[in-house]
Order: structure tokens, then sequence, then C-alpha cells
DNA sequence: CTGGATGCAAATGATTTGCAGGATC
DNA sequence: GATCCTGCAAATCATTTGCATCCAG
């Protein structure tokens, strides 16, 4: 799983579980790394798999716990595709995702005026109170063009 | 199941069916009946007992079945939720849907404009070529806002 | 008739849950 | 030491699949 170190984001992550009194556990420590460094959206099998290689306990169950766990803080948000979930734990708050349907690759859309435009419309015509939106684009990234 | 009878979107549906060749069973016209009347994007278990008053015998693996074969043919879009999945069988192409969180209504979007546009704006910002797409907002509906 | 459709039952697969033992604070 | 956390195994639940039977064309 490819990755850059995030100290940053790891550090406020930790930083806030610790706050609000949760334990750290190497498990917990290691998965909350991982989510902090990686870019590209990982799924629940896939950040398992990648701390198991260091922790070769690591159950699924517990990435499934952390997970809601981080979900409950608003520090992560879902990707829900039809059969599994995706996360996202660098950008925790409502964006668009742009879904390549050959490759797989889950890209961060970045279009915060116009999102912005349609959640005002949204709420205006229709006399709703939108408080998180889930917008996928699904399609064929440049690489998968050729 | 509210619903108003919706003869064109029901000739439609099964004009295409038959045209290419498959059959008109009573299970599947009552489902289709059911889909083209529907306004208020069904899930599969809720067609199903629709469909079960009459039609005793309906399976729900008929129910996926069919609604599989509509996907197919683009004539149905399904809204994936984190559990369940509901379908679209009046607007078989990708449009906004607006959800309660409180009553779980799912209301048809109609902000064209704005959709094309940010369409446009991925395609062109990303070299993405945008094929369809999923906008969910999550709210409260006007009437769960008291 | 004959192939496509139905419907039961079983399989699948992601996610959730219960609980006993283990580790953190 | 008390409580939260882990991890196994089992449960859940929507959706899918296999297959024998059925029926529309």
């Amino acid at each position: 799983m490819y990755m850059n170190e995030n100290p940053r984001r790891f550090n406020q992550l930790t930083e806030k579980l610790r706050q609000r009194g949760y334990r750290m556990t190497p498990q917990r420590l290691a998965l909350i790394r991982l989510i902090a460094a990686s870019q590209h959206h990982p799924g629940a099998a896939e950040l398992f798999a990648s701390v198991r290689t260091q922790h070769p306990t690591m159950s699924l169950a517990t990435v499934y716990k952390t997970i809601e766990l981080l979900k409950d803080l608003n520090e992560i948000i879902e990707i829900n595709l039809q059969d599994v979930s995706h996360y996202d734990g660098s950008k925790p708050y409502s964006h668009p995702h742009v879904i390549c349907i050959k490759c797989r690759i889950i890209i961060d859309g970045d279009m915060d005026d116009s999102v912005s435009k349609l959640v005002l419309e949204v709420e205006q015509n229709m006399k709703f109170k939108v408080q998180k939106h889930q917008l996928n684009f699904y399609g064929l990234c440049s690489a998968c063009q050729e």
C-alpha cells in the first residue's frame, strides 16, 4: 500500500483519542498511522492486511471497531461503493470522489465552489437541511482512457 | 406502497423487453408495473412484499433477477445506501437524490444545470471521463426539521 | 416443445456482535 | 486492579447463485 508518513494527521488523531480517554494500543496506533498516511482510500480488508504485516495477531474485527470509533469521532469518512466501503481519514469531511471503473482507483475531487453551490441549491430548492453528502463520479481515469 | 399508475413508463419497459425477446411472465409484469408506478425509490424487499400480495409464489430471488435485467438494459438505476439498495425506474439516468436521515424518504433532486457543470468540471479538471454518477445528500427534509 | 423464467435453498461476503482473555492506564 | 481492547468464532443480512421445475412463445 503506497503511503507517505503524515505525522501531523497522525498526531491530530492520537491526540483526540487520548483526550477522550481512549487507550492507545499498538494495533490502534498502527492502524491510525496507516489511515493518516493513506491517500488512496483503502478498504477494511486492505487496512487489515497491511497492519497485519507488523502485528500478526491483528484481527479484521478490530479494524472494523477502530473504523467505527473514528467515524463516531468524525475523523474518517466512509465511501460506500456497491459491495465494500472505503475510507478517507485524510479529509474527514464530505467531498466528492472520482472512481475509475477500470483500475478502481478513487481520487479526491476538489470542486469546492461548485459543490457548495450545489448544496446551497438543494437546501433552497427543496427546503432541505444538508448535513453531509456523498458525491461519486464513475468513469475512466486519464490513464485508463487510452 | 403509494403509487400512481404510469402506463406510459410501463409500456416503454414492456415494449423494450418484448423487442429483445424477453418473456413476459405475470411476475415480471407485476414488478414492472410497480417499478413504473413508484415515485419513492423502493428497495428489493419492499418490491417483493408488494408484488407478493398479488402473486403469492413470488420470490425475492426473482425480484433481484428482474432488477438485474432492468439495470443491464439501463432502465433502472440503483441508489446504494450503506446497507441496502433502492431503485429508481422512473428516471433511469444519473441524477441527485436527497435523503432524510430521520424519516428515510428519498427525494429526486433536480438541479440539472449545476450537476452538468459539476460533471464538466470533473472531466476538465481531472481529465476524467464521467460515465455515471451518484450524488446523495443526507440531512433533514422540510417536514422533519421542526 | 424448448429455452428462458421462477423459486426454493444454499452460498457468498462484507460487516457486526458476543464473549473470554489480555493489555492499558 | 478495573476497564477498555483485542481477537476468535459465530451471527447477521442483503444479495447472488445452482438447479430442478415450470411456462410463455
